[in-house]
DNA sequence: TTGCTGCGTTAGCCATGACTTACCGTTAGC
DNA sequence: GCTAACGGTAAGTCATGGCTAACGCAGCAA
């Protein structure tokens, strides 16, 4: 059950963000990604425990070693809440698009694209 | 510039991500946004300030106050970090379904379309 | 100008959580 | 059976950063 909120604070971590992406490379076990990363194993194991349960890898016991893979689920969840915004975000751009081109009928010298925070 | 880890790293906070929320839902000033958040309105300015670094929402000024309202630049960075791993993940998806096609069709008990998030 | 209001900033406290070391259970090979 | 390898767990330390209190500053009204 993987939820936005999990996904977001699973991947807000820089070291967990990059096990995340050696992970979705290709699948890995728990040593496998411990040597790309400055940490020790322990801490990977830990890391990849919240990847899971935010349900953004997936893990198979292979003989003595688990394999960590990408799973769907995580970014599936993410998806479904970029998309609440998503809507409002494009509205918003295009008023803001309207505005702009009202200002620059008005005002030809002022470039819109030029406008930064 | 939004770059994909300020967003998350922004997002991943739950009162950050409150706060995100109840300014996409309109635009609102900063005293606003702290009335529906159990935290001081200092907090929220700094809260704000992230968000607005991450490319997630934009400030303008209105009289004394400033005017905080949804900006989309985070959320097209977040969604083209997403679309790096959607590919992987669809076709691990597919693979996924397959195996559970011929798992289904040994033992016919378990259902694939029960699940759910 | 004086007073008031709303925001931002700084300093400092404190809690969350990331990390390491040490230990234990499990599996494969001898 | 014994041993080695791999991974998860527990306990403890420490740093990141979220929060508050106090202060400073700008804009509006009288």
């Amino acid at each position: 059950m993987a939820n936005a909120a999990k996904v977001l604070n699973a991947l807000g971590d820089p070291t967990r963000r990059r096990i995340f992406e050696l992970v979705a490379s290709r699948p890995r076990s728990v040593a496998d990604a411990a040597e790309h990363v400055p940490v020790s194993r322990p801490a990977v194991s830990q890391h990849l425990r919240v990847l899971k349960s935010a349900g953004l890898v997936r893990d198979r016991a292979e003989g003595t070693r688990r394999i960590y893979e990408l799973d769907q689920d995580g970014l599936v969840a993410l998806r479904a809440y970029l998309d609440r915004f998503w809507d409002r975000a494009l509205s918003r751009f295009q008023m803001a698009a309207e505005r702009a081109a009202r200002t620059a009928e008005a005002n030809p010298s002022t470039d819109p694209d030029k406008e930064h925070s």
